[in-house]
RNA sequence: GCCGAGGUGGCGAAACGGCAGACGCGGCGGACUUAAAAUCCGCUGCCCGCAAGGGCGUGUGGGUUCAAAUCCCACCCUCGGCACCA
């Protein structure tokens, strides 16, 4: 609660505009229970379930963990390596969705890049799986399924390699290499997933004794287990082919296997390979299928095992089902319940919320703290009224984030977690910004909760947030600069110094916004120094006419118009940068304005009415980047409050319009001469006036002019033969 | 290795087929000051030239075009993502 009430007061004191009456708070209670209520609605529509495996966990924050929130083989939030275990957990069905949340054209507009990495992150693969024969070994298991996208190459099997966490590792395992399997295992465990992630690794493994037999040879292979390869994707096996398979190569010239030629390369004359060829080419040493095409024999392949009953055509992903359970004790209580005789039972919706209580005790146990609280814990079942145990774990935040902007648009609705008339009102969002870390979790969650809760009838739209942009981070002292993560440098200190506006504007301005930018102490009082002198300027009043210079009317008329025109082309241009989000730009554009105010103060021939004009339309352009300043410009000009009442002003395009241009004269495409032309030139004109010109007679220097081109208000080429 | 973004003055950056370097920082010179800070004014891509003017310049090499930072091809480098995914 202190965290938020900071958190709070950081907020405000950059001014932003927040709708205070729509903050939500996660950890009570009135949010909370509405993740249990969705949580239950989830397991009703059978995309939550509880299993047991090989999960995720982080030794530091003793719990397990999403696939999602492990980057580089290291825990998100605390950047420890995280190992395994095998446990039993609540996951939500996501992956039934990999097909729908690889699909983006409900999308408007999302970077490139967020969609290339929730693709790469579900990892669709096309193949085969093909089934083994280990009936021989007298197990219950009659065959041992692999998944191959080369199925062309499968009469070049000459291993078979499990991943040590494979559960027939155990089974398949030969008495007399029981040791040694074992001790592999063990110590496959024991490494982190940074140690079993290092590609630069040399191959290791064991042969568990035993051998499988190819479904399309009838050839007898040994089976092996290795951590090259991984127990939760696909079946955890990989069929062994040396000779077009790089790893298998590596794996098979360190234990002295076969390696079989399949698909012949280009010119190949059938002697040893130095590598794995991997490209394409005619199947050899492949019985039926010698000769063929290997893109062909695949396909025929595919046909062939399925009606042997050998295997089938499949799909899979890369993309796990999302672990939600956490054994931590913030977090929202998994409304379930334990029950000896009814076993799993939800908690009745009457029932909720299931209170988080507020005096846990944390050990480093490993378990979630709920576990030893014996009030928490003990309870009655929900079907049956006898004794029975609550679900001690709590759910991953990002359950939480993954619907909350349903929750903004009716946070104080109490009989449901939203009200679907203003939900139907307000979203889906039209714009969204974040980071880009949060591309494969809380954007990937929030599209894959949107049409879960879409099927399940709750909302009628596919996906949350419509456009996408990603604001860049800003850098300083080597750390990344951030109101979270207890850097080194927060603005706090500038905000108090140099005030909000000042940060602000200068976080703008550094450089594009999605790009974030390097902070710097002498760019930041730049911004300073031009708030200050905006400030002088605004105060100043309407120039008086001076003494000196050029007096009548006529320069005064031209020099009033001239201040509307740049006064108009700044709304046009700071308009269109802040739609794109192009702040610095706009800023610069506000700045040649001061700047263009300040010269027409000093020259003085503007009317004061054309000056007050210009100073009442730069501020309404000033107010959304520098708030405070703003308004209180406003009200010392004598205007009344609220300028962030007001509507951006709108230009007028026939203000907008140059009388003079430059005409830029080329000659052979080099500039040769800039000339001050009416900015209604004819191209007939703009022609003469051009070859009239003495540094372009000069450079053309008696040669003969093949072609004269010109492009209309901007310049002229003359082009000799 | 694969995918994505990006390489422009001393620096942050504009421009995204038509005047490269807007705007800001820094630097240099000047004004004000006993002095300094602050502020204000001027100059500031590099090279030649007293100047007028000229040459060279947007990672490298080619190409398209009257015209390329911008479009196309190849390559180099930096950053971000993915990576023993069968």
């Amino acid at each position: 609660m202190d965290n938020i009430t900071r958190m709070r007061k950081q907020l405000r004191s950059m001014g932003p505009i927040y709708d205070w009456q729509r903050e939500t708070i996660c950890c009570e209670p009135e949010y909370y229970r509405w993740n249990q209520w969705l949580f239950l609605q989830f397991y009703r529509a059978g995309l939550a379930y509880r299993t047991r495996a090989p999960v995720v966990w982080c030794p530091s924050c003793q719990t397990v963990l999403a696939n999602e929130q492990v980057v580089d083989g290291a825990c998100e939030r605390c950047d420890t390596p995280v190992t395994r275990r095998e446990m039993e957990q609540w996951f939500l069905r996501i992956t039934r969705y990999a097909d729908e949340l690889l699909d983006f054209s409900g999308l408007v507009d999302w970077p490139e890049k967020i969609l290339v990495m929730q693709r790469n992150w579900i990892g669709r693969s096309a193949g085969a799986e093909v089934h083994f024969d280990i009936s021989h070994l007298g197990l219950a298991e009659r065959t041992l399924p692999v998944f191959t996208t080369r199925l062309d190459t499968i009469y070049g099997v000459t291993f078979m390699v499990l991943a040590p966490e494979h559960p027939l590792v155990p089974k398949l395992t030969t008495p007399e290499r029981r040791r040694e399997v074992e001790a592999y295992v063990e110590e496959a465990r024991r490494k982190s997933d940074i140690e079993r992630l290092s590609t630069e690794r040399e191959k290791t493994g064991v042969w568990l004794g035993s051998y499988c037999v190819n479904p399309l040879n009838g050839e007898k292979v040994p089976i092996f287990t290795a951590d090259y390869a991984v127990a939760w994707y696909a079946t955890g096996a990989v069929m062994g082919v040396p000779a077009h398979d790089q790893r298998d190569f590596e794996f098979a010239h360190k234990f002295g296997l076969p390696v079989r030629v399949v698909i012949a390369p280009p010119g190949w004359s059938g002697g040893e390979l130095s590598e794995a060829y991997v490209g394409d080419g005619s199947m050899v040493n492949s019985g039926p299928f010698n000769g063929v095409p290997n893109r062909e024999g695949m396909a025929r392949l595919a046909d062939y095992i399925q009606q042997q009953g050998a295997g089938k055509s499949a799909l899979v992903y890369r993309m796990r089902d999302w672990l939600i359970s956490r054994q931590r004790y913030w977090g929202t209580p998994i409304p379930m319940v334990y029950c000896d005789a009814c076993g799993v039972v939800p908690v009745r919706d009457q029932d909720l919320p299931v209170l988080l209580p507020p005096d846990a005790e944390f050990k480093p146990t490993g378990e979630s703290p709920l576990k030893y609280h014996q009030g928490f814990l003990q309870t009655t079942c929900p079907q049956c009224g006898r004794p029975a145990r609550r679900e001690s774990d709590t759910m991953d935040t990002f359950f939480d984030s993954s619907w909350y902007f349903l929750r903004y648009t009716s946070p104080r609705e109490q009989a449901r977690p939203w009200d679907p008339s203003m939900v139907q009102k307000r979203l889906p969002v039209d714009k969204y910004t974040g980071g880009a870390e949060h591309a494969v979790m809380h954007l990937l969650y929030a599209r894959f909760f949107t049409k879960a809760l879409r099927d399940m009838g709750l909302v009628f739209y596919s996906e949350p947030f419509l456009r996408l942009f990603n604001q860049g981070v800003v850098i300083a002292a080597g750390a990344k600069m951030s109101k979270s993560r207890g850097n080194v440098v927060t603005p706090d200190p500038y905000v108090e110094h140099l005030g909000a506006d000042v940060v602000r504007c200068y976080l703008m301005f550094v450089g594009p916004w999605d790009r974030g930018g390097e902070w710097s102490d002498t760019g930041i009082n730049g911004i300073a120094r031009w708030l200050n002198r905006v400030w002088d300027l605004m105060l100043r009043g309407a120039p008086v006419p001076t003494t000196s210079g050029p007096r009548d009317g006529a320069a005064d008329a031209e020099a009033t118009r001239t201040l509307g025109r740049r006064v108009h082309q700044t709304l046009r241009r700071v308009y269109q940068d802040l739609d794109k989000f192009k702040f610095n730009t706009a800023i610069a554009a506000l700045m040649e304005l001061s700047n263009t105010l300040q010269d027409a103060w000093e020259q003085g021939r503007v009317t004061a009415e054309a000056w007050n004009d210009a100073i009442e339309k730069f501020l309404l352009m000033m107010a959304p980047l520098a708030p405070h300043l703003a308004e209180e410009l406003w009200e010392r000009t004598g205007r009344p409050y609220s300028i962030h009442t007001l509507l951006y002003p709108k230009w007028d395009d026939a203000l907008t319009a140059e009388e003079q241009i430059t005409l830029v004269v080329q000659v052979n495409g080099r500039v040769r001469d800039r000339l001050q032309v009416p900015a209604g030139i004819g191209e007939e004109e703009a022609k003469r006036v051009a070859l009239e010109s003495a540094n372009v007679r000069r450079h053309l220097d008696n040669k003969q002019v093949a072609q004269v081109i010109y492009v209309a208000g901007r310049l002229v080429n003359v082009v000799t033969g």
